[in-house]
DNA sequence: TTTTTTGTTCAATATATTTTGAACTAATTG
DNA sequence: CAATTAGTTCAAAATATATTGAACAAAAAA
């Protein structure tokens, strides 16, 4: 594969990233500069570049960047004499799948305690199926600590 | 506590319900739709209940209610010589959660492999992040599976 | 057949989000 | 000090999404 191809089919994944991002909640253009970052073979881009690669306003850029550094999906870093702000993705969290399942469990197990606490009738079909869904909350949370565990073992012998 | 007080906390919990699947993606009625089909004691409603419950128009119900069962989250059921439909929550698949992030993981694992057999340098920083990121992927949805099976078995212990 | 019930559809309105671009700031360079 | 660099901010425009309400449809009841 030619260099040129290769740089054609990067930025087409760039764009269905940025597609999937956007359906996960990202605005389009973050998910684009995202796509940029983690897809083509400059490993980082500075403000100016972003724009330029892009095609966007500076006003954008400003925009997208803090959102995902916000969200913790970017990072950057600077050189000494150098004003520029070199943007990269972050490196160091990549659990963030796992942790944000584990959040949702945990925010949805904390409104299913409250419904249940609530209902009238402890027998209802809902009341039921709640609480099995509770306990399914549960198991899964107190089994992605394990996970982590388990994974960061395996790591260290294969090291 | 009395039924008036019940009645005025489970509203509330709709509510929130409601601000959460919102910030999950969903419209914010049909967040209260589904906020309602959870919490009240009332387990179905229907169609003209909805309405009067929320307040709302009867095409945002129509649009509301289609959307919470394209997304599989509520049910109806009818009976004979009624032409009603009794909307409810969908009692059967407790996993959606976890199904939910199995889809994001091999999404996700899809794109990255891609990316990686795009990079010129194999060598990269990002090219070994990305590795090492669509590793704990594969950690991950190979224990899906497992926990699926478990949970299952630790059940049928429990009947 | 006419009326009522139980909805759906769709155009218009309301609301929220994204994006731009011009004006601005603060630091550095000449 | 003036000019340049590297951005940020914010109001306005563009775009997307949600909601309403009126008109419609299909089945059942009168």
């Amino acid at each position: 594969m030619d260099s040129e191809e290769r740089l054609k089919k990067q930025k087409e994944i760039v764009e269905s990233i940025g597609c999937y991002f956007d359906k996960e909640g990202l605005q389009p253009i973050a998910g684009r500069i995202l796509g940029t970052l983690m897809v083509m073979d400059k490993e980082q881009y500075t403000f100016e570049e972003i724009v330029e690669e892009l095609k966007i306003s500076k006003g954008s850029a400003s925009n997208g960047l803090r959102f995902l550094e916000m969200r913790n999906m970017i990072e950057y870093i600077t050189h000494p004499y150098d004003r520029k702000r070199y943007f990269q993705i972050k490196r160091h969290n990549p659990f963030a799948l796992i942790d944000d399942l584990k959040f949702k469990l945990e925010r949805m197990k904390e409104f299913i305690e409250k419904i249940l606490d609530l209902k009238a009738d402890k027998n209802s079909d809902n009341y039921r199926f709640l609480k099995s869904f509770k306990e399914i909350h549960e198991f899964f949370l107190a089994r992605i600590i394990e996970y982590k565990t388990e994974y960061d073992k395996n790591q260290q012998i294969k090291i």
